[in-house]
DNA sequence: TAGTGGTCTAGACCACGCG
DNA sequence: GCGTGGTCTAGACCACTAC
């Protein structure tokens, strides 16, 4: 049983509503019932605190907070689908096209000027509510092959499974704008109404970066949750 | 040599740019320059990476990312004093009282009906201009005092320094809202203009709730960093 | 005071990048 | 193949909560 294993396991746990009380087991037993040490323990227990699932105690325990399934997490983001599991999510394909990167582009992927670079529009729902706009770029030297098909599912899980790309971390600027008139139509909302932002420039483990996008969400089904350590 | 030593040494160097080509030593360089074991400066180096400063790379090394002076950090929020350390903060109140806690308040705090809540309403300035109105509320069992000055100066300062509260962890669901025409006026933005919106739940290491807050921010001067680990 | 999580040591082996 | 970060073990002691 390693780490990544033992994080499913609690997850799953918790999310089944095993535990009572809405404590965890202590660290101890878990080592116990798991077979591992406590650093494996401890481990898993990080990313559950960091995913904001469990908060712990000194002196007390490991307590389950409560679930918000109204939200994005910020800090676990694995796509839209496994994010809201429990909602149905589709995709529209707008438009999808392979560039040569300029100046801008060259300079957020950290690559050559003229590196091929595809681009991807969609139109995301969320129970069938138009739920953001995304327009999102992929090195085509890393990601070499992308279809209509693989964009109107779930692009990250097909990086992962399929081409087998080690995701590593993705760095987020939130913000908050005006929408366009051409935005507005696509949410279904209305001209200079809000927009949550998020542009994301998402590296491999080896520090490469494979991707930088800018989504529009609508303001109205919108929310992101978040963790901060204050320790 | 203690960890949170460790993490200010590493990042005074970091800001003050003393490593070269913005590569971090390695994790034996520095167990042997602070003597401390490579738990300590892989603990240590974890908080560097959740705060965004940093990114390792497995068989390579740990380099430094370029600075973004112009994002409130998600993660290791210290009060926006603390977060734009190059920046001019100031703040006016505008509202304090003492209520006792009715349903919703009990509800935010956990706390029972009619314990009593500081109720802080501030409009902050960065730099001069107008960067958001906060509306906290704080829990008079655990704060047991505030006033003028200390709220125009920094609270979480003062709650650290001198009621030597620990602040643990806080909860953020970030939004974004058209603004009403009061909130407008004192952000020198029009009515109906987007905001970004934190609600914060703030909570002490030991597992209570001291602080819940909302904030609208100026869209036009706002934006949020957060790093996600995607692993 | 008993029991819990937090910090730290000392060591081993593995996985990956890079030349 | 060497050097780097990633995972894991086994154990000690500390700090805090809760009774």
């Amino acid at each position: 049983m390693n780490s990544k294993q033992l994080i499913s396991k609690i997850k799953e746990k918790i999310l089944n509503n095993e535990y009572e009380n809405k404590k965890l087991p202590t660290e101890d037993m878990l080592m116990e019932e798991f077979g591992v040490t406590r650093y494996s323990v401890r481990k898993a227990i990080q990313n559950l605190v960091d995913h904001g699932l469990i908060y712990q105690v000194q002196g007390s325990g490991m307590y389950i907070k409560e679930r918000r399934d109204d939200c994005l997490v910020l800090s676990s983001t694995e796509g839209l689908v496994m994010g809201f599991s429990n909602k149905s999510v589709t995709s529209t394909l707008l438009d999808l096209k392979i560039v040569e990167a300029d100046d801008d582009l060259a300079n957020d992927f950290k690559c050559k000027i003229g590196t091929p670079i595809y681009k991807v529009t969609r139109l995301r729902y969320l129970d069938g509510v138009p739920f953001c706009v995304e327009y999102s770029n992929y090195n085509k030297n890393i990601v070499s092959y992308l279809n209509k098909e693989i964009i109107e599912s779930s692009i990250y899980e097909y990086l992962r499974n399929d081409l087998k790309l080690n995701i590593g971390f993705a760095d987020k600027i939130i913000s908050s704008e005006k929408l366009s008139r051409k935005h507005a139509d696509l949410l279904n909302l209305m001209e200079n109404d809000p927009s949550l932002i998020i542009n994301d420039t998402v590296y491999l483990t080896n520090g490469s970066i494979f991707n930088s996008s800018k989504v529009l969400y609508n303001y109205k089904i919108t929310k992101l949750f978040d963790v901060a350590n204050l320790k």
